[in-house]
RNA sequence: GGUCGCAUAACUCAGUUGGUAGAGUAUCGCGUUCACAUCGCGGAAGUCGCAGGUUCGAGUCCUGCUGCGACCACCA
C-alpha cells in the first residue's frame, strides 16, 4: 500500500537509477530526436536558470522517447577559460601559492587537477533534477578530440581567409591582462566629471577648449576635431593646436562624427585609446600614440614626467590638479556617463592597440542571417528573430585571442621576421617554414588561447565526432531543437549557426526555444549581493524534484520572465500530493491496473465521458509540447486530474463502482501517469511501480484511444454543470429557494444511468 | 540615442483567426462524509495602464501617450 504522505525524497534516487540505462540512444533506426545540452561551465553549480533549462529539455526528450524516437540528449561541460582560470587562481592564492610564480604549464596542470577533483559537481545536481541526458556520451570542450576539432576549425577558417591577425584597438582588461570581446563588456552608468581643457593655438594668443572625461589620455592626442558645419570653429580648421606641458603640435580637423551639442563641440582625438577616435584617426591618417600600457599605467615618452608610470586614475587626479593650478582647466562639469567594465573582472576596460586574432564575423553572418530569414531555423518565441538580425547585421570582427593560459592554444607559429604559419601541428608548420628557409628552431608558438566561445561554437558537430565522419553525425545532425536562455543568443547561438553553416553546410538545429531568466518572486534578478538567490537543490530537498520541475514548466510562459518563489514550488508539491492521493483512493478501491483501455469494452456514460476527456487531454499535451507551450501543458494537467478526474469522476465512483468503472478508472489513471511522466518522472514512475502498472514509463508508448460520441460527452458535461448549479444555489439560499427546488427536480428527472451518481451533489 | 518587449482580480499569471473576462495564491462562508486539511464545496473580488480610431462588436487590431523592463550603441 502507498504511504499516507507523499515523500519524494524516499524514492527519487531509486527511480532515477531504475531508468538510467535508457538515457542513451539505441541502435534502432527510428526517427531521431536530438538536443544539445548547453554545456554548463566546469566551475558551475546548478542554479535555477540551469534547472529551468534542463527541465524543458528533459520534458522534450522524455516525451520523444515515449513516442518512439531514437533520442540523444548530448550533455557536456565547458572549460570556461577566464572564469575557470580565475577560480583556480583564487584557490591557489588561498593556499598560499601565487599563480604568477607558476609557469604556464604548471598553471594549466593545476587547473586540470582542480577540474578532475571538483569539476563534475553540476552533473550530479542535474541528475537529482531527473535529467535523462545521455551521460556516458558526455563531452568536455578541452578533451582530446575536442581539441582536435578546434585546431581543425581554426586552421580551416584561417586558410579560408576568415581568420586574420591584426593590430587593432581591442577591449583590454587590465586586471586579467587579456583582450576580451565586445560581448564580454558590461557598461555601467556612473557619475563622472567632464573636464574642459584649453589648448593653445599655434602662432596666436587664442585657445581651443575641448571637453573630456579622460584628461590623462591627452598626451596621446593626434588631433582636435570639430564638425565641418560648426560656424563657431570653422576658422580653426587647418590650424595647429598645442598639447599643454609637452608642447606637441596637433592639427585641428573637421569630421562629421563630431557632435556639436556635446561638450564644447571640439573633440580631442586619441586614436590609440578610444574606438571612435580610432575610426577618425583612420579616416584622417593620424598617428596612433599609445600612452597607457597593458597594466593600465600611463607609460610613454609622450607623457610628461609628473604623471608618467602611474595608474590611469591616479594620473588623472594629479593631472587635473596641475591643470587647475596652471589655469588650463576652464571648467569642471558633473555628468552621468556609461563606463565599460569587464564582465568577469569588474574592472574598467581600456581600449588598447594590440596584435590579436580576429574572426571575420561579417562574412560568416551572411548565411546565418539567411537561414533564419528563410525560416529554416525558427525561434520560439519568434520575436528573438529581430534581436538576432539586429546584431548579426551590425556584427563586428570577433576578437578570439585571449592572453591567458587555460584554453585552446592557437595553432600558429611565428618566424623570426613576423612570418605567420597556421597549421595543425608543429611539424606542418616547420615544413611550411622550411619552404621559406626558416629553421624549425627559429619558430615560436603563439601562446594566446582562444575565446571559450570559439570552441562552444563548434558544439553542435564537434560533440558528435567532427571532423570525423561518424554515425552519430549522420543520425543526429542537424539536431532537433536548441533550448537556451536569451543571454547567450549572441555569445553562443549565433556563433553556432555561423560555424555550423561553414563547416557542416547545414543548419545545426531546426528550432531554437529561448526561455527567460529566472527571477525572484518580485521580478528581481537573483544575485548574491541582494541575498535573494534561491538554491534549486534546497527546493528539491524540501519539496521534491518533481515539484520544482512542474513549477518551472508552469511558469515558462514565452516572452515573460520566470518569477519563482518558494510558495510556487509548495503549491506544485501540493498538486502532486493530489495525484498521490488519487492513486491511494484507486488502490483502496482495488481498481485493476493491468488492463489497457483498448482491452476494455467501455459502455457506461460516465466511463465513456472520462475516456473522451482523456483523449482530449492526450491530444492537448502533444500539441502543447509541439508548440513548446509547457505552461499550457501544466495547466492542462492540473485541469484534467483535478477538475475532471478527481472532482467528478472519482466522486462519481463512490456511487458507481461496478467492474467496468473500476477498470476504466485504472486504465485512465495509468494513461494519465504515462502522459505526465515527462513532466514529473519520479512520482509517476513510483506510482506505476507501486500500483503494478509497469516498471517505468520511460519507453511507454501512448495508448490509442478511440474518439467518443460527442452526444455522450455533451450530456455528461451538462450533468456536471447542473451539479455545480445545484451546489451553488444550495449554498446561496440554504436550500430554501424555488430555484434550488427546480434544479433538484431537474436532477431527479434526469433520465438514464447518470441519475445513480446524483449523490455527488453533497460534496 | 536605436531596437524589442511588457501593463488583465490584492498577488503571480492565462486569455491561440475580434464574439458574455479565467486559473492559482491570498481573502470570506461552510465542511473532517470510507483518497486528499499538503484538502473539499461555495462566495466575493477586474473601467483589461490612459486617450483616440477601425468594427454591429475590441483585453484582442491600428495610432498616440504614460509607466516599467531588456538588449545594442555611447567613457564630449
Amino acid at each position: 500500500m502507498l504511504d499516507k504522505t507523499y515523500s519524494p525524497k524516499q524514492f527519487e534516487q531509486e527511480i532515477y537509477q531504475n531508468t538510467i540505462d535508457e538515457f542513451s540512444p539505441s541502435n534502432s533506426c527510428n526517427k531521431s530526436f536530438s538536443i544539445l545540452m548547453p554545456p554548463p561551465n566546469v566551475t558551475g553549480s546548478l542554479h535555477l536558470g540551469h534547472a529551468l533549462n534542463c527541465t524543458i529539455q528533459d520534458i522534450l526528450v522524455r516525451y520523444h522517447r515515449q513516442n518512439n524516437a531514437n533520442v540523444l540528449w548530448q550533455p557536456g561541460m565547458d572549460h570556461a577559460g577566464i572564469a575557470t582560470q580565475m577560480v583556480v587562481t583564487r584557490e591557489l592564492e588561498a593556499a598560499g601559492i601565487d599563480a604568477k610564480s607558476l609557469t604556464r604549464e604548471e598553471l594549466i596542470s593545476k587547473i586540470w587537477e582542480w577540474k578532475n577533483k571538483s569539476g563534475n559537481l553540476i552533473f550530479d545536481q542535474q541528475k537529482a533534477l531527473g535529467c535523462s541526458a545521455s551521460w556516458e556520451l558526455s563531452r568536455f570542450t578541452m578533451d582530446e578530440n575536442f581539441q582536435k576539432a578546434v585546431v581543425e576549425a581554426f586552421v580551416a577558417l584561417y586558410k579560408d581567409g576568415l581568420i586574420f591577425r591584426a593590430k587593432r584597438l581591442v577591449n583590454w582588461d587590465t586586471k586579467l591582462k587579456t583582450a576580451i570581446s565586445d560581448l564580454e563588456i558590461q557598461n555601467k552608468e556612473e557619475k563622472g566629471i567632464l573636464w574642459h581643457i584649453k589648448y593653445k593655438i599655434a602662432d596666436s594668443e587664442e585657445f581651443v577648449t575641448i571637453a573630456t572625461t579622460r584628461p590623462e589620455t591627452m598626451f596621446g592626442d593626434s588631433a582636435i576635431a570639430v564638425h565641418p558645419d560648426d560656424g563657431r570653429y570653422k576658422k580653426l580648421v587647418g590650424k595647429i593646436a598645442i598639447i599643454p606641458y609637452v608642447n606637441r603640435e596637433i592639427p585641428i580637423i573637421a569630421d562629421g562624427y563630431v557632435d556639436m551639442e556635446k561638450g564644447t563641440g571640439c573633440l580631442k582625438v586619441t586614436p590609440a585609446h578610444h574606438f571612435n577616435d580610432f575610426a577618425i584617426g583612420k579616416r584622417h591618417n593620424l598617428e596612433m600614440i599609445t600612452v597607457v600600457d597593458q597594466n593600465g599605467h600611463t607609460t610613454s615618452d609622450y607623457v610628461p614626467e609628473f604623471v608618467n608610470g602611474l595608474y590611469v586614475k591616479k594620473a588623472r587626479k594629479l593631472l587635473v590638479e596641475k591643470l587647475k593650478e596652471d589655469g588650463i582647466l576652464v571648467k569642471e562639469e558633473e555628468i552621468v556617463h556609461s563606463v565599460p567594465y569587464g564582465d568577469r573582472s569588474d574592472t574598467v576596460i581600456e581600449p588598447l592597440l594590440t596584435d590579436q586574432w580576429f574572426v571575420d564575423a561579417k562574412a560568416m553572418a551572411k548565411d546565418a542571417i539567411k537561414v533564419v530569414e528563410d525560416g529554416e531555423i525558427k525561434f520560439y518565441p519568434e520575436k528573438w528573430k529581430n534581436t538576432y538580425f539586429e546584431w548579426m547585421r551590425n556584427i563586428e570582427p570577433w576578437c578570439v585571442s585571449r592572453q591567458i593560459a587555460w584554453g585552446h592554444q592557437i595553432p600558429a607559429w611565428f618566424g623570426p621576421n613576423g612570418e605567420i604559419f597556421v597549421e595543425r601541428t608543429e611539424e606542418e608548420a616547420a615544413a611550411e617554414a622550411a619552404k621559406l628557409g626558416i629553421a624549425k628552431e627559429k619558430l615560436r608558438r603563439e601562446t594566446d588561447v582562444l575565446d571559450t566561445w570559439f570552441s562552444s561554437a563548434l558544439w553542435p558537430f564537434a560533440t558528435l565526432g567532427w571532423p570525423g565522419k561518424t554515425d552519430r553525425l549522420q543520425k543526429f545532425y542537424p539536431t532537433s531543437v536548441l533550448v537556451t536562455g536569451f543571454d547567450i543568443l549572441f555569445f553562443w547561438v549565433a556563433r553556432m549557426i555561423m560555424a555550423s553553416l561553414h563547416f557542416m553546410k547545414k543548419i545545426p538545429f531546426k528550432d531554437v526555444y529561448i526561455h527567460a531568466l529566472v527571477r525572484d518572486e518580485h521580478g528581481q534578478k537573483m544575485s548574491k549581493s541582494k541575498g535573494n538567490v534561491i538554491n534549486p537543490l534546497e527546493l528539491m530537498e524540501e519539496y521534491g524534484a518533481d515539484a520544482l520541475r512542474f513549477t518551472l514548466a508552469f511558469l515558462s510562459v514565452p516572452g515573460r520572465d520566470v518569477k519563482l518563489g518558494k510558495e510556487h514550488v509548495k503549491i506544485s508539491r501540493n498538486f502532486i500530493t493530489k495525484i498521490w492521493n488519487a492513486a491511494r483512493f484507486l488502490q483502496s478501491k482495488e481498481v485493476p491496473f493491468d488492463k489497457k483501455l483498448t482491452d476494455i469494452q467501455v459502455k457506461g456514460k460516465l466511463n465513456r465521458w472520462i475516456v473522451a476527456k482523456l483523449k482530449k487531454f492526450q491530444d492537448e499535451i502533444s500539441q502543447n509540447i509541439k508548440e513548446y507551450r509547457f505552461d499550457y501543458a501544466t495547466r492542462n494537467i492540473q485541469f484534467f486530474i483535478r477538475d475532471i478526474f478527481c472532482d467528478f469522476f472519482i466522486e462519481a465512483m463512490k456511487f458507481q463502482d461496478d467492474q467496468e468503472t473500476k477498470s476504466v478508472a485504472g486504465a485512465v489513471f495509468a494513461e494519465f501517469l504515462r502522459i505526465v511522466n515527462p513532466f514529473i518522472p519520479f512520482v509517476t514512475d513510483y506510482l506505476a511501480k507501486s500500483l503494478g502498472i509497469c516498471d517505468t514509463f520511460i519507453l511507454a508508448a501512448p495508448v490509442n484511444i478511440e474518439d467518443a460520441e460527442p452526444s455522450i460527452e455533451k450530456e455528461v458535461d451538462e450533468f456536471v454543470e447542473l451539479i455545480h448549479a445545484i451546489r451553488s444555489e444550495k449554498q446561496a439560499s440554504e436550500g430554501q429557494s424555488s430555484e434550488y427546488a427546480s434544479l433538484l427536480e431537474r436532477l431527479n428527472n434526469w433520465s438514464g444511468e447518470l441519475k445513480n451518481i446524483a449523490g455527488i451533489i453533497r460534496q
